[in-house]
DNA sequence: ACTTCGACTTAGTACATTATAA
DNA sequence: TTATAATGTACTAAGTCGAAGT
């Protein structure tokens, strides 16, 4: 079992086949989707080719011990911080003193009082009544009651340190792993295999994905077996060790059932059941959920250290399905003042170190063993630091638009620079920027082959004279960026040379530059200017367009369905994808259903109607000329629909009614007791009226009713259908389009209040809670009149 | 000059919760 | 009231970008 050192011949024998030619650093990738050549516009092809698309969702056990487990979590929290009351600190503080030195890390941190940053005034200043009890009980709700800070409203800062003091409770640790009931086995070549803990969590965790696509994907259980027989070898149980050999021989069904009944046990729990487990969840979590960020609290994001499982990486992934090791303390990072308390780590433990770096604004990190990446643990999105980055970041694309008109121009000129590497960098430029492609950088042999503009390939764009290029490659994420597009002429021109021999697939398109270079052009006009500003100018200058194209009339809903068309436009300029849902295709189907449905009755309706006055075809020809579009198939194909429904509908409740009569031990129901029959009979001769009428073209009426009320239930129907066009319409056009991103990174969320102000929709209706705290400052300082 | 590292933002998906239809 | 669909949140992978390292 030779472990890691194999992984990178595994990892996609397939891909990396084809790299020769081009410069040893190329690679090679052309056919990122061999099964999808035609796939409709912009459908992400990231997914595993093969599996049933119809599966229905399984949901792995998340980490197997439900239970609260012992570990010593609790001993940990017996002392949160100390509240660190009010710090009033003194708004004044320095002015700013520009940062000495420019770079040096770490040096100036902590408590010496002259930072640079300075000038953080605080508008409010939040008192802690809570003092006195200096324990476990400063609740959040207490505080949060209380004035927030409004950063917005200080001034701002500006500077390497990013704060004066941190404390903080450390991070949560995931429960220590509990050995499956003796029961529950791996079964091995027909046999049950006894397991050490260690080698029984690892396979559970592939038995927990059994029924995932990834599951299925070879790379992720080659991987996946990979480390299962290191971490076997690890035992040290060399008996074991010569036994399992093959993944084939692996059974891994009998550890999935069991995780499927205890999914089961778990959602049957009583109501009372649920709330006190989630209680007890709670309260194990609240002393890691705040923070004390320059004396105030503020709320922590990820405090969960990740636990163990298998990678699942995205697109295909050389290393995915390997083995996510445990993180323990001791390789966890803690970063917080010098002179805050150091929380505990769980007993029997040492932290990997302790840090005290004010100009970073991580609480605890970690490295983890796939890629060797580091992991941190950071503020709460609604947190003060992350807010006041976040604003700095829609005011650095707000102040693109005094330079960008001179960007535009300087790049068009430069598309014709007789210096190639002008001539590239004005191209992908312009690429950025017209199509919002990110900045495209170097990826390594053991990632997924995703590229952005710069790291785009010969491959990956094909040229349609005079002036069409087709854009085909994975992005971010492994989701496909297919478009057609017509481009300027010389920037067509370009490619073209660009994509001249010798190079070929595998190549890359722009061989004289990389995102740094282009970041350092994009420094010269705009301080702070960057690719990605780009994308987040664009989208929300294309928002700001759309809203203002909204006229201010209608209701709220219609408001909001205006709003949301034009959060979808710039949700598709970034490209912003979600899988459709495997039920979509169902929705679908049934909707149309209902549609023909729908029709087929109003059809029937204009028949009564010309049963009880036959004269009136002649007089209103184009009223009921759509009598002849119903067709016999699709007649019979909603007969059949109606007739099969009200059955199910009566044998449903049937089943229903039963469940109750056995507990109370009356006789049960059957089809043949008076109640049931009765209304199956009404059905069947429902049926048979449908045979006659589909003889003879005429509905049977068994009310009598005037051709007044059946006009009146036609509109009614009319309508409903239009709704429901509309309805699947909107579906589809959102089905693989996601709106969340955009609003949550791109679109400035001054915007959507302006939005919400000057229209009167409540901002609840276009932020969710989490937004509106995130976007707390964007709600308290645009009013109906911000622009972008 | 180029590569790697560190720290931060952006991203889709899995799961949980809530709303709506039946 | 219950089943199902829509929506919202948690999670963590995958980008970007500046700076350190070589």
């Amino acid at each position: 079992m030779s472990d890691s050192s194999s992984d990178d011949d595994i990892a996609l024998s397939k891909r990396n086949k084809a790299s020769l030619n081009g410069n040893g650093k190329k690679r090679k990738k052309i056919n990122s989707s061999d099964d999808d050549d035609d796939v409709p516009l912009s459908k992400r092809i990231a997914t595993p080719p093969a599996s049933s698309p119809l599966k229905k969702r399984k949901t792995e056990p998340k980490s197997k011990s439900t239970s609260k487990n012992g570990t010593s979590k609790k001993d940990v929290k017996e002392e949160p911080i100390t509240p660190k009351k009010a710090t009033v600190k003194k708004s004044t503080t320095s002015p700013t003193k520009k940062s000495t030195t420019a770079s040096k890390k770490a040096v100036k941190k902590d408590d010496d009082k002259d930072k640079d940053k300075g000038k953080v005034k605080i508008s409010k200043v939040k008192k802690e009544e809570k003092e006195d009890t200096p324990s476990q009980s400063q609740q959040p709700e207490e505080q949060e009651d209380e004035e927030t800070y409004k950063w917005w409203e200080a001034e701002d800062l500006d500077g390497e340190v990013k704060w004066d003091s941190l404390e903080h409770n450390g991070v949560l640790f995931p429960p220590e792993y509990e050995p499956l009931p003796s029961h529950v086995k791996l079964w091995y070549s027909g046999k049950p295999i006894d397991l050490p803990p260690t080698a029984e969590e690892v396979a559970g965790f592939y038995a927990a994905m059994l029924e995932t696509d990834h599951a299925k994907n070879e790379v992720f259980q080659k991987n996946f077996f990979e480390d299962f027989l290191q971490v076997i070898k690890e035992t040290k149980d060399d008996q074991l060790r010569s036994t399992i050999v093959s993944f084939d021989q692996c059974d891994f069904s009998k550890m999935y059932a069991h995780f499927e009944q205890l999914r089961e046990e778990k959602k049957g729990l009583s109501k009372d059941e649920k709330k006190r487990i989630k209680e007890e969840k709670e309260k194990l979590e609240e002393p890691y959920k705040t923070c004390y960020l320059n004396g105030r609290a503020e709320l922590v994001g990820n405090f969960r250290v990740e636990p163990p499982g298998l990678f699942r990486g995205r697109g295909a992934h050389p290393k995915t399905g390997k083995l996510k090791r445990r993180v323990f303390p001791e390789n966890v990072t803690l970063n917080l003042s010098k002179d805050a308390k150091v929380p505990p780590p769980p007993p029997g433990h040492e932290w990997g170190e302790i840090r005290h770096d004010n100009t970073v604004t991580w609480l605890a990190m970690w490295k983890e063993n796939i890629a060797d990446n580091l992991k941190y643990v950071r503020f709460a999105a609604s947190s003060s630091i992350k807010g006041q980055s976040d604003f700095k970041k829609f005011e650095t694309a707000r102040n693109l638009k005094n330079y960008v008109d001179a960007i535009r121009k300087d790049y068009t000129k430069n598309l014709k620079s007789e210096l190639m590497q002008e001539r590239q960098l004005a191209s992908a430029t312009y690429l950025i920027d017209k199509f919002a492609l990110r900045a495209g950088g170097e990826k390594g042999d053991d990632e997924a082959d995703t590229v952005g503009c710069c790291s785009l390939r010969f491959e990956h764009i094909t040229l349609k004279p005079p002036n069409i290029v087709v854009f085909d490659f994975l992005g971010k994420d492994s989701i496909r960026f297919y478009q057609e597009v017509e481009v300027d002429k010389q920037v067509f021109k370009n490619l073209r040379i660009f994509k001249k021999s010798p190079k070929g697939p595998g190549d890359d398109l722009f061989d004289r530059i990389n995102p740094s270079i282009l970041n350092k052009q994009l420094q010269n006009y705009m301080k702070g200017l960057t690719a990605k500003v780009f994308r987040t100018y664009n989208a929300s200058k294309t928002m700001q367009d759309q809203l203002d194209l909204i006229p201010n009339e209608g209701t709220v809903a219609e408001k909001l369905v205006k709003f949301n068309a034009a959060n979808r436009t710039v949700a598709i300029l970034c490209n912003h994808q979600r899988t459709v849902s495997k039920s979509h295709g169902n929705t679908v189907q049934k909707i149309n259903d209902k549609l023909k449905e729908f029709l087929w009755q109003k059809i029937r309706l204009k028949k009564m109607i010309l049963l009880l006055e036959p004269n009136l075809k002649k007089k209103d020809k184009k009223y009921f000329e759509e009598i002849e579009d119903l067709i016999k198939e699709d007649e019979e194909y909603i007969h059949d629909l109606v007739i099969t429904r009200q059955r199910e509908q009566v044998l449903k409740k049937m089943v229903r009614d039963n469940e109750k009569l056995k507990s109370e031990n009356e006789p049960l129901l059957t089809e043949k007791s008076d109640s049931i029959k009765e209304k199956l009979d009404k059905i069947k001769e429902l049926e048979d009226d449908y045979k006659k009428e589909l003889k003879t073209g005429k509905p049977v009426m068994r009310k009598t009713v005037t051709v007044e009320k059946l006009k009146q239930q036609i509109e009614t129907i009319e309508t409903r259908i239009l709704n429901t066009t509309l309805q699947l319409k909107d579906k589809e056009d959102n089905s693989e389009v996601s709106l969340g991103t955009s609003k949550m990174n791109y679109i400035d969320p001054r915007l959507t209040v302006m939005f919400s102000k000057k229209y009167d929709v409540p901002i609840e209706k276009l932020f969710t809670k989490t937004l509106r705290e995130k976007f707390t400052w964007a709600i308290e300082s645009a009013d109906k009149d911000w622009r972008f």
